[in-house]
Order: C-alpha cells, then sequence, then structure tokens
DNA sequence: TTGCCCTAAATTGTTAACAATAATTGTGGG
DNA sequence: CCCACAATTATTGTTAACAATTTAGGGCAA
C-alpha cells in the first residue's frame, strides 16, 4: 500500500515509513505526549500511526540506538526516564564535546558566523533582561546547536544532538533565577570573544566550563527531595 | 507498571533474533568478512543466518544508529565506509570523551583499578620491546577500554565503544614504527601517573593529548597517496 | 557502435497471518 | 477472604506473501 492517500500529494521526498515513523514517536517522546517509562503498545501504535507494525518495530529499534527508548524483550518497549545520575553523566559527556567544539570552531570560524552566532547571543540577552525564561532556554539550544554545527565535525553535530534530546527526558522542576541566567550568558559573551580571537585553547575551556558550570546550575535548582 | 529490569543473569536466556543477527553483522563487518561500502543483501544474509527479513531489518536499523552501515531507501543498506576527513572527526570527537574520562577516574579511581591499569600497561610495554605490533594494538585497546569504563559513565562508555568500532573501519595500511610506539607508551605512563596521584586536571589533559598525538600518529603513518 | 526505450528480473518496502510469550481473569479449595 | 493455579486474553516475536521500486538486459533506430 502506498502513502499517497496521505495528505501530501506534492511532496515526493517523502521517508520510508519507517523514518517518518521514527520522526513523529521521537516527536512524541520530547513533547512528553508519551511520558516517560511508559510502554509502546505495538497495535495501538500502529494503527493510530496508520502502517503496520513492521517499520513501526524499525523505528523502535533505532529510537533504542538513540537512548530514547529502551526494548525489553518479550515485553515491550519503554520510552526512557532519565535519572538524576544519568542526566549528570550526560553533562560530562556534553562537557567533553563542547571542549572539542570550541577548539575546532575558534580555529575555522567565519565573519558571518561569528555575526550570526553574536545575534544569537543577543537575542538570549533581551529574554534575559525581559525574564523570559521560556525564550531563554530556546535561545540557548539555538545558541549550543549553532556553534557546534559551525565545527563542520557530523559525528559530533549528531552526539551533541543526540544528548540534548536525551537530557530533555529528564524533567526538573527547578528553574534558573536571573543571577544564575546572567551569569550563564556571560559565559556564552566570554565562549564567543575567544571564537571571534581565534583562542582555540580558550574558547575550547570556556565552552567547557560552561557546560560544567551548567551542570552545577541545574543540581543547585533542584528542590533538596529531587536529590 | 514500573520499569524494573533486573534480569537474572543466570537464566538469562539467548536475546531476540534482531540482538543475535545484530552481533553477528556486527562482527562480520569488523572482521572484514563483508568489506566496506558492500552492500547487504537481505535475501540473501537471512538465508545465510536462517532468520527471515524482518528480524533482519530491525537490525540493520540499530546498526545505522551505531554508524556501522548507511541505509538508502529503495537501495539497500551499505556497510559504512570511513574517510580519512571521517576519521580525523572521530579523533577529535574521542579527545574530548578522554579528556572527560581522565578527569573522572583520577576522582574516583580504586587501589586495585590502578593495580590492572598498571598490569595493563606493562604487558604494552612487553609488547613493544618485542615489536609486537598486533599485541601492542590489542593491548592499547584493551587499556583504553579498560580506563574508560573505570568512569563509571555509561555514556561515555557506549560513545567510546561506538567510535572505536567506527574507526576500525578506517583501514590504514601504515603501521606505527618503534619510535612511536615508545612515545605512545610514554603517554600512557604519565596518564597513569596522574591517575595514580589523583591529579584529575593532568589526567584530563594528558589523556586529551595524548588521542590528539594519536592522530598525528596515524596522520604520519600515512602514505602521501592517502592524504 | 552508441544511445534510448521497453520489458523482465532482482531487490527492497510493507502488510498480514501465525507462533510464542507474558499478563489477566476466573475458579476452587483452604 | 485469599492464595494457588489453570484457562483465557493480550501482546510481542517471527515468518511469509504481496506491492512498489530499482536494476539489468535486449532490441532497435540513428
Amino acid at each position: 500500500m502506498t502513502l499517497e492517500t496521505d495528505a501530501d500529494p506534492v511532496l515526493e521526498r517523502t521517508g520510508s515509513l519507517t523514518t517518518i515513523v521514527r520522526e513523529k514517536i521521537e516527536r512524541m517522546i520530547l513533547s512528553g505526549e508519551i511520558a516517560g517509562g511508559e510502554r509502546l503498545n505495538e497495535n495501538a501504535l500502529a494503527a493510530q500511526l496508520n502502517v503496520s507494525r513492521g517499520p513501526l518495530r524499525e523505528a523502535t529499534w533505532s529510537l533504542e540506538q538513540a537512548g530514547l527508548v529502551q526494548i525489553v524483550r518479550n515485553r515491550g518497549v519503554f520510552v526512557r526516564k532519565i535519572s538524576l545520575e544519568e542526566a549528570l553523566h550526560l553533562y560530562d559527556v556534553r562537557s567533553g564535546l563542547a571542549r572539542v567544539a570550541g577548539r575546532l570552531v575558534a580555529s575555522r570560524v567565519t565573519a558571518e558566523q561569528i555575526a550570526v552566532l553574536t545575534g544569537l547571543y543577543e537575542a538570549l540577552e533581551r529574554a534575559r533582561e525581559t525574564q523570559d525564561q521560556a525564550a531563554y532556554n530556546e535561545g540557548n539550544r539555538r545558541f549550543h546547536t549553532r556553534l557546534v554545527e559551525y565545527t563542520g565535525n557530523n559525528r559530533l553535530i549528531s552526539y551533541h544532538e543526540t544528548t540534548e534530546k536525551e537530557l530533555r527526558l529528564f524533567v526538573r522542576r527547578g528553574v534558573l533565577g536571573p543571577a544564575r541566567l546572567r551569569v550563564s550568558n556571560r559565559e556564552h559573551k566570554q565562549i564567543l570573544d575567544c571564537i571571534a580571537k581565534g583562542d582555540d585553547e580558550g574558547a575550547a575551556t570556556a565552552f567547557e566550563r560552561h557546560i560544567l558550570n551548567g551542570k552545577q546550575r541545574m543540581l543547585e535548582s533542584l528542590s533538596p527531595a529531587e536529590i
């Protein structure tokens, strides 16, 4: 059965059902539509997505390798739940990735790229000044993602993206206050300055410290009960 | 329902066909039985492994996420070929992972672990003295793997393992000479000393440099035609 | 020969049926 | 009332058949 019966007849560049389903499930997980620890019922989900179980199962094996679900034989596939300990591990891994990213970007960045990053930094300043936590979080994600993209290292980009998605499965109730937001963005500026100067060692260290400090800020924003 | 997975290691039965097939294909790829760039014929491979195409396809989606194969829609799945550029990218990523590993291990290592690592180092010395390149390579792999294991960071361990397997898909014709082998193992000793002293910053930097130096050694061992 | 179109074979994509395992329900005995 | 246990249902594991796409090859004209 083809997919032409679906609502997008113009799009020819549609992927295989497996990749489509994978992305749909990923969105459901990251948006919280499917909660952590919840089991994915193959029949129900396949029916909901209008596909058979074949492509659905293929998608789950891809998602398992990405760390978003866990497959237990004869029991089913469960949405990953990230513990505080695992979140801290992810921060440590990302600190290493960040160091590499800082070093690489500082040594190959272009003028246009610096302009883009500066724009993202300034957007963060505005979000910070208006105390818009949601905008700051989104802007922060954009800044980091763009910076890592500029390394041109696909593996680094992929790992950064994967760990970022996994980290979203760790739900923290705490929120960073204005003081910590200011420090966080000051660190962004510092990274940016090192990059603009071509100081690769400085950018590497600054970016690495930024992630490790972010881990600390996350920890301090937790309520005692969550630790 | 809770997600409690305390599988009895004794009663652990054979995994699903998907996981079995995944490991078999992985071994075939890493051993070179299936060459880089080669296509995996689903019918033929399924017949050879005595399974149907279902589990086989699920296994390939897992392998794709691990970077060992590439799936092209309507064309098939191909064994990844790692270019020199990609290999260099992998070295860079691993330098970041190594830095984290050095820092973590130095701050939590036990006496027994130091003894194990020292034993592995001494085995490397013996292999080096007898010019046994194969033994050195295998010992080197063991030393790095064990060291990273001692971080207790599963994500770090997983990425280290994955990148190591990917790097094996980059076939280099060059071989390190005795001088480079001596330097390489001297760096191992340096890492080990920092870890034993509990010098986490020193261990981090030493391990990071060791990987970056390894990248350089690999480059220098290539014939000009390969660059 | 070379280039092109058309047909047939090979191969992958998808689905549905069947088998095996786990979860649930119901029932009888204490 | 509740525990043990068999029967039933629900769910996942696996396979085979069918559909769609790509690839290979042969005929034919320029």
